[in-house]
RNA sequence: UGUUCCGUGGUGUAAUGGUAGCACAGAUGGUUUUGGUCCAUCUAGUCAGGGUUCAAAUCCUUGCGGAACAA
């Protein structure tokens, strides 16, 4: 007889992804385990009301009949709540923009259900993520690598930029070699519910939302103004030699110093109704017309509740060549390849998912990790991820503080 | 009070006698497992009344509203 099967707890969302991740491990002989999290019920400010979360539990379910695997659910939404939505009221009212999917993965998927999956008995854990895991040996150590997915249109490695070895170490990837259409096609042949069903849009497991109707349960609106800077204010002087080369501390702070906007340095042009409610980069929303180009949110200001826009796509406030992470979110995938203090490092970085990678480099200092690119990067915003890659692989990420 | 100028979609503007266009905003849809971006489509207007003309945003006139100038 062969060694005992291993055996996967797969996460089933009742999305085509998942579906063919249970599947490709059927198909590697392990011992499959279908897993549903419920993690979300609310349906305030959800666009396209049907609560969908049961319609995904019969998919998810469906799916494990067809593929003959067992069928398990848990209920989460409370860590979610607690974890993931908690953590979002509280960043907005920070006038900042987090990225709750990167918790999501970090502090549910890859954490308390992580745990459930344990408990049914699970050697690992896997997900319909687009990307890929590694194992490599470091001074006779295991390490696993974090790479993206080969599906370079469907790459979800960014989301999962905070996970930890220990997390990799029980994680499988099984669609991470495919492609989105292979996924589709597969799904297809093997006639399951999932084949067609449209990818899941915003907030994951909280659908498309109206974000503002959605915040609001927690965040009361405020009048305030809105203020236009021109494009040749003094704020955008920065004397700095942008030959970074040289590094020093006072250099990296000032290029990754957001711009401190008052309202003494542009015009009063409209209101709006909640800073909190606006992300740097932001077009939409603001119902004010009239000017020749469109006008983009270039930074808020929770505490005087003032929003500061630009006019154009190449507004200079827009746009930074720096950014700021504070010493204890340094997170490293890799922990082998920390920085050390005062060494720096050059990696392709993204903040924002979907980004194509950007060329940058990191210093590490006393006060935190500066990344300076090459290129000035537009709509660097607080509470949003940076994460940094070597060729396909993630190194390792964290919240940027500024 | 007098003279002059102006009044076009929600906003900013184009069209000076011949099918009212553009931009921004807004709505909807698409792309996207964050926010946001981006793409497509759509909505919506000649201040009001009278007149000239085959034809008026455009010319004339009255009213209303705004701006400028005025010993």
């Amino acid at each position: 007889m062969s060694a005992k099967k291993k055996k996967v707890v797969v996460g089933l969302s009742g999305g085509v992804d998942s579906s063919i991740a249970a599947f490709v491990l059927k198909e590697q002989g392990y011992d499959v385990i279908g897993l549903f999290m419920k993690n979300w019920h609310d349906t305030t400010g959800v666009l396209k009301a049907d609560c969908p979360w049961l319609d995904d539990k019969f998919d998810a379910e469906a799916v494990a009949r067809k593929l003959e695997i067992p069928f398990h659910m848990v209920d989460l939404s409370d860590q979610y709540r607690k974890r993931v939505v908690d953590y979002m009221f509280s960043e907005y009212e920070k006038g900042r923009t987090p990225n709750p999917d990167v918790l999501c993965n970090r502090e549910i998927k890859f954490d308390v259900f992580f745990d459930e999956a344990l408990k049914l008995g699970a050697d690992f854990v896997a997900t319909g993520h687009y990307c890929r895991k590694r194992t490599i040996t470091v001074d006779d150590k295991e390490v696993y690598c974090l790479l993206a997915g080969s599906d370079p249109n469907k790459d979800q490695s960014y989301f999962l930029c905070q996970l930890s070895q220990k997390q990799l170490q029980k994680a499988l990837f099984p669609i991470g070699d495919l492609q989105k259409p292979d996924v589709r096609r597969i799904a297809g042949e093997l006639k399951l519910v999932t084949a067609h069903k449209r990818d899941s849009q915003g907030i994951c497991f909280v659908g498309k939302v109206d974000l503002p109707v959605f915040l609001q349960q927690k965040l009361d609106t405020k009048k305030g103004d809105v203020i236009l800077i021109p494009p040749d204010s003094e704020l955008f002087i920065r004397d700095v030699n942008s030959d970074s080369n040289k590094a020093s501390e006072e250099i990296l702070q000032a290029l990754s110093e957001p711009y401190r906007f008052n309202p003494n340095y542009g015009e009063k042009i409209g209101q709006h109704n909640g800073a909190h409610f606006f992300t740097i980069g932001q077009r939409k929303g603001l119902n004010i017309g009239g000017y020749s180009e469109p006008l983009f949110v270039i930074g808020t200001d929770v505490e005087f509740n003032q929003v500061f826009v630009g006019m154009g796509q190449n507004h200079p406030g827009l746009f930074r060549k720096g950014l700021k992470i504070s010493g204890n979110e340094i997170h490293w995938v890799r922990p082998d390849l920390e920085l050390s203090d005062d060494e720096r490092r050059t990696y392709k970085v993204r903040i924002r998912y979907r980004q194509p990678l950007q060329d940058a480099t990191l210093f590490l200092k006393k006060d935190g990790l500066y990344i300076t690119f090459n290129e000035p990067q537009r709509g660097i915003t607080a509470g949003q991820f940076a994460a940094w890659y070597s060729d396909d692989e993630l190194i390792g990420s964290g919240v940027i503080d500024k």
